[in-house]
DNA sequence: TATACTAAGTATAAAATAGATACTTATTTA
DNA sequence: TAAATAAGTATCTATTTTATACTTAGTATA
């Protein structure tokens, strides 16, 4: 096995459950940002040691920022997109598109209040 | 938790570990076809339940055909890619890219001789 | 003063998924 | 008669994910 293959190891870490949309919800936040309690909200199904170890691994891949603010309590953490995390949004969006005209029949995302992919299609 | 989130359906199948290797591989094959031999030596590390398990499901989820040739012993069996599947190659070769930008500087694909990613960059 | 509340997690055990490896089936070739 | 082949299945183990309870420290409420 050549682990040095670029698709091998970005599905690698891409590829884990809630991944990608733990990218998107981030991403549908004001300025790109959402802290970890939001996530959690907003990702139903999710649970707190998934959220926080794909987090950590999403951080060390580069694609998200961690902010911490001390000035308030509870601490509150804030998580960013990197440029890159930023970049890959089209991709999602491309995946999208992709399921709607080859899988769903060419329909609108069909629940406008889906926390999932309720982004801008273009 | 929103079952009908179309972004959510989709990484269901598609984020499962070994799908995008496996249609990655299927298009590499002339006509972008592939025997489940074929598939087992040149993604090396898969186990004959996993491929067959991800075959199924990509069938099922309608991203590749069957074809059995029984004329010939032993049978022979050749997947497939469908019109939505191989349109999903596009967004394959997208994630590559931004990889190569994003993650490993650049460079282009660093195995040359990768059984995974070496695919036409266009 | 004691109790409850919050954000951002961690800890532990159970369930689901993936991996390793051996086996099956039916026909052809040595 | 024995070995080889394609396309898997079966069984057991290891890794990941899920469910749920707990932690920590400051702050507001009774």
């Amino acid at each position: 096995m050549d682990e040095n293959c670029t698709i091998y190891k970005t599905t690698n870490f891409i590829g884990k459950k809630w991944t990608l949309l733990i990218l998107l919800e981030i991403y549908k936040g004001k300025t790109h940002k959402r802290r970890y309690s939001q996530l959690k909200t907003n990702l139903p199904g999710i649970t707190p040691k998934i959220l926080s170890a794909r987090l950590k691994e999403l951080e060390k891949e580069g694609m998200i920022k961690k902010n911490i603010d001390l000035s308030s309590f509870p601490i509150k953490c804030e998580y960013s997109l990197t440029k890159g995390g930023l970049a890959f949004i089209k991709i999602i969006k491309d995946i999208k598109k992709w399921a709607l005209k080859w899988k769903f029949n060419n329909q609108s995302c069909m629940s406008t209040n889906c926390q999932y992919c309720d982004l801008p299609s273009s």
